[in-house]
DNA sequence: TCTGTAGTGAGTCGCAAGAT
DNA sequence: ATCTTGCGACTCACTACAGA
């Protein structure tokens, strides 16, 4: 009998009785192994009751397996009922779910990428930049329809996404205004430097393994496809020439930044740092008057790579966000932009970075940690790893007090202190735990912003459903009930579970503003 | 050549509600 | 403590690059 695959998440069950499956977390690491994928039914097909009623002891078979040992005894007679080895299974559990999460998210990003053009095959394409791109293409998509509608006398439209229309609503002196009067502004000669930076700053030319694969697939894929002396544009749609070649590399001549201060200059996490990409939107089909086009490749953003170059005949090119994001259809009176021609020898490109993450599971931990040391003994120049080895055995004396200490914070949300803060604490030098340094912490702790997890999806489709499941099925467990409830938000259509999650985000904002409203009560009193 | 820093992707952790 | 799912925060490994 094979192990039993939920198609959805990619868990797997086996069959502890006839008829009843038990959640197996060991088929889930090893499930790639398994060799005939296709005879694997899916969870689904499962009688549902089947599956949800069966009781936790049946997992009897798991339990004989991980024998209980005395330390076990000791920590259950503590008080702790579960053994280490039941939390060992359990945060298995929890790292593949969120491994699976994870994997899926990036699968669907990649697919949403891949729908949208201008993908260079050149390229590294960061998380950041896949979604400025995306939010590119449907703004020009919005502002096209915009432009038709316009034509053609229908009512404009109010674009779903919004990212036009509230974007656009304010005259672009009077943003200007608002930013002057919000942010301090830089001096206009430090401005070139400042793009210059941001630039820079933008582009990173580092080349991931997880992306070599797809790198690799277009690019010989390009190379069938160019067999005809064509450029790399010839492999492309005509709809997508035009959102690439008409619009990716123009700028609006005299175009002036509002926005570039130093608060503005671009960071990983903040895609709020490039608002001037919705002002080169905002103009829907060439209402801007005059239109630069950018031939070299210096100038539209795109650089080159020097340290790749030595193993590429052709260089490996990065192009900044800048250039992706300005979307705005030039008139067809505008000649096209010329087109790089590139030379395309796949077998060049190499991949510089790691080729593989190893695996960072708690297990291997400590086995790591020790091959590592030996690394770091044996080989002077990785001396990383003997930084990290005196943090591991760094101990320092902790103030009880400054420890226990509690921000207001946590009376709704009662989370430990995290990992970094309590390293932090620990390593604080002794003559630092005085009063004044408990105080000023407390200061600074008193609104914590990364604390959001306050409710998600499934938790309000949890809370107001909850009763209803327990009323259905008397007498079941509260553990069964999570898991039936479980069972049946993987089954509910992504439109089902929207209302619930809208809840939810109302919820957090809420008790955020809540909590921010009470902190400033708290200072000012 | 070495060192520090910034950026990135992947993996991991802890928490939320609720009844028993 | 149990049990669920989702998400923000965090850690780690790795790379490129600037500057000493």
């Amino acid at each position: 009998m094979p192990p039993i695959r939920n198609v959805s998440d990619g868990r797997s069950f086996k069959e502890s009785q006839p008829g009843q499956y038990i959640y197996d977390p060991m088929f889930c690491i090893h499930g790639d192994d398994l060799e005939d994928e296709e005879s694997v039914p899916d969870i689904s097909q499962l009688p549902f009751q089947s599956y949800l009623n069966t009781p936790q002891k049946n997992q009897n078979d798991v339990e004989e397996v991980l024998a209980v040992t005395p330390d076990d005894k000791k920590i259950r007679s503590a008080g702790q009922n579960k053994t280490p080895r039941t939390m060992m299974k359990m945060m298995e559990r929890h790292r593949e779910n969120e491994r699976v999460r994870h994997h899926t998210l990036n699968k669907s990003m990649k697919k949403v990428c891949d729908r949208v053009p201008g993908l260079s095959p050149f390229m590294k394409e960061t998380k950041v930049v896949m979604m400025q791109r995306i939010i590119a293409y449907i703004c020009y998509l919005e502002n096209t329809i915009s432009f038709v509608c316009g034509h053609l006398g229908i009512k404009q439209l109010r674009m779903s996404t919004n990212f036009i229309t509230e974007q656009w609503s304010e005259p672009a002196e009077k943003k200007e205004e608002v930013m002057m009067i919000k942010r301090k502004v830089t001096p206009k000669n430090s401005k070139k430097m400042l793009m210059e930076k941001r630039r820079q700053k933008i582009s990173s030319p580092t080349i991931d393994s997880t992306t070599d694969d797809l790198c690799h697939t277009i690019t010989q894929e390009m190379v069938a496809n160019s067999q005809d002396s064509q450029g790399v544009s010839s492999t492309l749609k005509i709809n997508e020439d035009i959102f690439l070649d008409d619009n990716a590399c123009c700028v609006p001549e005299h175009y002036e930044d509002p926005y570039l201060n130093e608060d503005f200059l671009p960071s990983s996490s903040k895609l709020d740092n490039f608002p001037d990409a919705f002002d080169l939107m905002s103009s829907p089909l060439g209402k801007i008057p005059h239109h630069q086009t950018i031939d070299s490749s210096d100038e539209c953003g795109i650089r080159e790579d020097k340290q790749d170059m030595d193993i590429c005949e052709s260089p490996l090119r990065t192009i900044s966000p800048d250039c992706v994001l300005a979307t705005t259809l030039s008139q067809s009176s505008n000649p096209p932009p010329t087109s790089i021609n590139y030379s395309i020898t796949p077998t060049k490109y190499r991949n510089k970075r790691k080729q593989s993450t190893p695996q960072r599971s708690p297990f291997n931990d400590i086995s790591n940690v020790s091959s590592h040391r030996s690394q770091a003994m044996s080989s002077p120049s990785d001396r990383k790893w003997m930084r990290t080895e005196s943090k591991f055995s760094k101990e320092c004396p902790v103030d009880e007090d400054f420890v226990s200490y509690e921000p207001d914070i946590y009376r709704f949300h009662k989370s430990s202190t995290s990992r970094r803060k309590k390293w932090d604490i620990e390593n604080q030098p002794p003559n630092s735990h005085s009063s004044s340094a408990i105080s000023s912490v407390s200061k600074v702790e008193k609104i914590d912003h990364r604390k959001t997890t306050w409710m998600n999806g499934f938790m309000m489709f949890s809370r107001l459903n909850r009763r209803s499941f327990i009323e259905s099925n008397p007498g079941v467990h509260t553990s069964q009930i999570s898991k039936m409830m479980g069972h049946a938000w993987r089954q509910m259509a992504s439109d089902d579970q929207l209302p619930y999650r809208e809840k939810a985000k109302d919820y957090a904002s809420s008790m955020k503003n809540l909590l921010c409203d009470e902190s400033v009560s708290s200072d000012d009193n």
